[in-house]
DNA sequence: CAAAAGTTTAACCGAATGGTTAATTTTATT
DNA sequence: AATAAAATTAACCATTCGGTTAAACTTTTG
C-alpha cells in the first residue's frame, strides 16, 4: 500500500514534468518511466494510456490555475482589490510553475473539444467567476470603474498577468537577461500590472 | 520550371497549415503530402527532412511578425503614434492567421537554443527595434511619457496585443462567444488597447 | 506459513513514422 | 525526334512508439 502510492505519485510527478516540458505529442512514454525510474509498464498498469495519464496532468494543471481565480475572487471586496491579490496569487503560482501557462493554452488550442468541456464543468460548479463578472458590471454603473466592455476589462486583466511568462524566452533574447533576473522583473511587475490596471480601468 | 515553382510552394502552403495548427512534434510529414494532394518522397526531395521543412515554416511565421515592427516602429513619429501602427498591424496580421503568436511561442518554449539564434540575427540585422527602445527612454526623460521600466513597458504592449488571440479557445468557452464575434472583439479592441496604453503609459 | 492479491519487470507486438530507393513519367535541351 | 535532366510515384526500410503479456517478485490475508 506504501509503495503503491509512492510509485503512482512518481509517476504523476514525472509525467507532470515530462508532458508540461514537451507537450502532448511531444512527450514519450518512455521518457516519463526514465523520469520516474520505473518499468514502462507501470504506467499503463496506474493509468492505462498516455491520453488518461495526461488528462490526468493537465487536470492538475487548470486546478491549480483555477484555484487561484477562486482564492482571489471570492468575498465582496471591491474588483480592484480583488485583483491586486489575483495579481500577486497567479505571478507567485506561474513563478514556481513557469511553463504551465504555454502548456495549458497550446494544448487547448489544439485539442479545443476535451478541456473545454473540463474547464466548463470547473466553472459551471462554482460561480465566483460569474459572480465577479456581476461585480464588474455593478462597480461600472456605481461609477467606480470605467464603463468597459466586461470581456475588453477581463482579458486586458489576464493578458497582463499571464502573457510575460508565455513570451520569457524570447524576451530573455531580446534584452539579453538572465533566468533568475526575469523571475525578479516578474515580481516587480505585480505593482506595474495594478498600476496600469488603476490607471485604465477605474474612474 | 513552371510545375516545380508550384509543387515547392504548395508544399510550403500545406507545411504551413499543418505545423502551425499541430506543432513540429504533433504534425505528420504524411498529413503535409496529404494536404498539398502530393507523395511524401515529394516533401523530402524538396526540402530534405521535417526538421529542415518546419524551420521555413518557422522562418516565415516570424518573418511575417517582424515585419510588423519594423513596418510600425520606423521613423521619427512619437511613441504613442506608432504604438497606434503597432496595434493595428498586429491585430489586422494575426485576425488572419490566428494559429502563428500560439505557435511561435510554444515551439519557442520547447526548443529554445534554434530559434533564439535566429531572432537574434533578424534583430541585430535591422536596428530599428533597438531605437524604439531609445526612443521610449527619451520621451521618458522628456516627460512625455511615464517613467516606467523600458522591459515592462513593452511587455504591457505586446500582451495587451498578443494574448487574447492565444487564449481565444478559453474565453470563447467562458463567454459562450462564436469565433466570428471574438474577431470582431479583436477588431474593436484595437481603441481599448490604446485606450489602456494611453491612460497607463502617457504623462 | 501458504495461498491469494497486488506490484514490477523483461520481452515482445503491431502500427505509425520519418526517410530512402529504384523505377516511371514529365519536361527541357540539342 | 532523341537524349538528358528533372519531377513524381509506389514500394520499401529501420526505428520509434504506445501498449500488452506472461512470468517473477512482494505484500497482504486467512
Amino acid at each position: 500500500m506504501d509503495k503503491k502510492k509512492n510509485t503512482e505519485a512518481e509517476i504523476l510527478k514525472a509525467a507532470k514534468k515530462i508532458f508540461i516540458e514537451h507537450g502532448f505529442a511531444g512527450a514519450r512514454m518512455q521518457a516519463i518511466a526514465d523520469e520516474a525510474k520505473i518499468n514502462k509498464a507501470m504506467l499503463h498498469y496506474y493509468y492505462r494510456s498516455k491520453k488518461m495519464l495526461f488528462e490526468k496532468i493537465m487536470e492538475g494543471a487548470v486546478d491549480l490555475m483555477s484555484k487561484q481565480f477562486i482564492n482571489a475572487l471570492s468575498g465582496t471586496a471591491p474588483v480592484m482589490d480583488k485583483l491586486k491579490i489575483l495579481i500577486n496569487n497567479y505571478t507567485d503560482t506561474i513563478n514556481h510553475n513557469p511553463h504551465i501557462p504555454i502548456f495549458i493554452l497550446n494544448e487547448m488550442a489544439r485539442n479545443q473539444l476535451y478541456f473545454q468541456t473540463k474547464m466548463q464543468q470547473r466553472l459551471e460548479q462554482n460561480n465566483v467567476f460569474q459572480d465577479f463578472l456581476l461585480q464588474i458590471a455593478e462597480e461600472q454603473e456605481q461609477g467606480i470603474l470605467r464603463p468597459i466592455p466586461v470581456p475588453q476589462f477581463v482579458l486586458t486583466v489576464m493578458s497582463l498577468i499571464i502573457f510575460p511568462h508565455i513570451a520569457k524566452p524570447v524576451f530573455l533574447k531580446i534584452f539579453t537577461l538572465e533566468d533568475d533576473i526575469y523571475t525578479q522583473m516578474m515580481e516587480e511587475r505585480k505593482e506595474h500590472i495594478y498600476n496600469v490596471l488603476e490607471s485604465a480601468l477605474r474612474l
